[in-house]
DNA sequence: AAATTATGTCAGCCATATTGACATAATTAG
DNA sequence: CTAATTATGTCAATATGGCTGACATAATTT
């Protein structure tokens, strides 16, 4: 083996061929049109994606602290403060005082955020559940763990809901 | 029927157990992480992801057209304009006029940015292929067809690459 | 008492997107 | 042939959502 007529692989680490272009476009493509869905309800109410992903987080993990939000959609805190500032002056999101810290946030969603919230999810719903019958997916927990294998692994607690007994967690039950 | 005491399901359509937010959470930390890995290597050009994406696209269609690469991207006409500028101007990509309608300007990318496409590429593909084997997918097509459902059905097309018969990826192109 | 932490805020900068208007050249339609 | 349309490029202005650095306050920890 080792011809001398083949392309030398060992140093060449990396041409078109091994690279998986296919699922790194399908994931662009799908992306691309699954965010685009709530742009629409959301210029109606002068907000934009990072209001969405704030309030999306919010309402999923009631009374998390502004440092965990920062964390969970890594971004700065000056940046995070007039998207969330916004949204707790109309109404949206209410801060209380921790309970254990004083210092801390705790950010819960007023029944006008959870329910835009809602409004937001429905047609990203509906995309995914439309996609998993058109695909024909049998397997879903095997999407699940694609999905979940695609995030940094020091950053895979995140994925899971604190504090909910009764949320489908894909199978393993042991934190990685 | 319809009790007093229960939900008016037919009108209340969506509840939280109807949505599927464990789909919605798991593509955007899947998305946010797989768009992170090639950022470092941008920054040390200078270029942004904007120029991440244009430089794909063009590397992966070469000889596509400004209106085309437009619609992929969804973006407008002058917010490509500074992005491909740049791109041209520092030698990653050439413009030719396009041969049936000399109004086209047809793009390629030069062997600088076909190496720096790959580049980009392949912290992507590795995540991409530990995902894989870390889930153990053994159906990579039913993922393949998920996200290509998950793709508005008007804008399918542009998933499948222009005049390439199945995974064939040879160097058609012109150089620079 | 001092250091650290969680949060908030100010000021400024950058990248990327938008819309609208207009220019040019090439193609197509009448 | 002329007129309309098309593909592209460009200018100006604006919005959004990121960033860094600096500083302030209150609460907790050492």
């Amino acid at each position: 083996m080792n011809s001398p007529m083949k392309p030398d692989r060992q140093h060449v680490a990396h041409d078109e061929a091994d690279l998986d272009f296919t699922l790194i476009e399908l994931l662009f493509f799908a992306y691309r049109d699954f965010t685009s869905d709530p742009d629409a309800i959301l210029a109606r109410y002068g907000f934009g994606r990072a209001h969405h992903r704030v309030l999306h987080f919010v309402n999923r993990r009631p009374g998390l602290t502004v440092a965990e939000l920062l964390a969970v959609l890594r971004i700065t805190k000056q940046s995070l403060a007039r998207v969330l500032k916004q949204l707790i002056n109309m109404g949206y999101i209410v801060q209380v005082q921790g309970p254990r810290d004083r210092r801390q946030r705790e950010l819960y969603p007023t029944k006008k955020g959870r329910t835009l919230a809602l409004a937001l999810a429905v047609p990203q719903s509906r995309r995914i559940r439309a996609a998993l019958e058109e695909a024909g997916i049998e397997d879903r927990a095997a999407l699940e763990r694609f999905l979940k294998a695609m995030v940094n692994p020091e950053l895979r607690a995140q994925v899971d809901l604190p504090g909910r007994s009764a949320e489908r967690t894909s199978e393993r039950g042991k934190t990685e």
